[in-house]
DNA sequence: AATAAGTACGACCGGTCGTGCTTTTTTCGG
DNA sequence: CCGAAAAAAGCACGACCGGTCGTACTTATT
């Protein structure tokens, strides 16, 4: 079973249409993404490029999905070898403040920026993007469930509630850091959830140190 | 000293036109505002329109502008009723809540909306939206600030870190309210505050019992 | 009554958008 | 080496964009 080398240069494209979509979006927004931009930057014809995806709403998905994988793996997964419980809350929230310190997109969250371009427009990709909202809060919820299972915070300690507070003090931060001073939102956005942390677990040994 | 019944009428389709175009930029964004949706709109000439400003930058602008009387208007004004300290400080931010819940712009959150979209776009829009930002942060720091001269807070609060996690509630609330669910978005905003001031506030009589 | 100023209009320009249709280039199996 | 198939390019289209122009109507000044 060879590989069809055809489909290979499909499927390279593809690809690198993506990640180029996913950046440029968190720029100029997934309504703002034009084909010819993307054409461009690629170095590719508007049209060879629009023959990988039969709409512009199609490659708007995909480019949803890219993103939620590239989350997932610059994000979620190098956190997820923090242990279970307050550890792994606090390895989440720190890289994914690391990723927006990192500039890794050039404008800052694929997520926010879109998620609040497309709060007012029905349709697929709006569904699309709450769908993967929906995720991301369960999988914060499940994160603090699993330390309140542990012990390492009280059980009386409403779980849904603090994972908003976990989201909230996220989202201030690359907000904050593309419009004020980056290094102040990203302090904040850390020590929030830290001093929050502190209070509730009774084991001091499972945050770091840190400034008070 | 009568009053110019020509500029009189200019002022009152500039005001109407400003109105539909705050509300139009919370759906479109401000750069997806178009001159053509906004004269359809108030059912006058696209040209008729462009005349009152001599390009899209300065309608932008113009648009901040009145977007932000509007929330002085609605959400400040009202609230600085309140006494000084914690309670003028919750009542800003119910305010605030309560201005999402009441959904009055369409889109939500004029600012929230388009500070994500000009984030990365630099240019004069972007310094405004930064500008009212700035003045926001700063108006959230003094209510905190009197809330401690005066007793209410004790005298370690981190002031600029408190007025952060104040923000960051209510622009996660916007957001979730618009993508998930709207009430559990609200109730988290609201409690987030309320129980971080109960627990900060020695005079529990200065904060509304509600539920715990 | 004549002139000037402010507002609003319809027609139109060059440019960009998404999107089809046709053709060329690249890559495979026999 | 040769047709088949997939990918990419070329090209043209209708729609919409911000912006300009000349003009008509209303109001204030002289």
């Amino acid at each position: 079973m060879t590989i069809d080398g055809r489909v290979a240069r499909g499927e390279r494209t593809r690809a690198a249409a993506l990640d180029a979509a996913v950046a440029l979006a968190t720029e100029a927004g997934l309504h703002g993404l034009s084909l010819a931009q993307l054409a461009d930057a690629l170095g590719v014809s508007k049209s060879g490029l629009f023959a990988h995806w039969r709409s512009k709403e199609a490659l708007q998905l995909a480019t949803v999905d890219r993103a939620v994988a590239q989350f997932q793996e610059l994000i979620v997964h190098p956190a997820l070898r923090a242990p279970r419980g307050v550890r792994r809350l606090w390895a989440v929230h720190t890289a994914r403040i690391d990723f927006y310190a990192a500039r890794v997109l050039p404008g800052g969250c694929f997520f926010a920026n879109t998620e609040f371009e497309y709060n007012a427009r029905p349709g697929p990709v709006r569904d699309r993007l709450a769908a993967a909202f929906e995720r991301w809060t369960a999988f914060l919820e499940r994160l603090v469930q699993e330390a309140v299972d542990l012990g390492e915070l009280p059980a009386d300690v409403d779980v849904p509630q603090l994972a908003y507070e976990v989201d909230a003090l996220g989202i201030s931060a690359v907000m904050r850091s593309r419009l004020l001073d980056p290094d102040t939102a990203y302090r904040h956005a850390r020590q929030g959830l830290l001093h929050r942390l502190r209070a509730l677990c009774p084991d001091p040994t499972l945050l770091p140190e840190g400034p008070s």
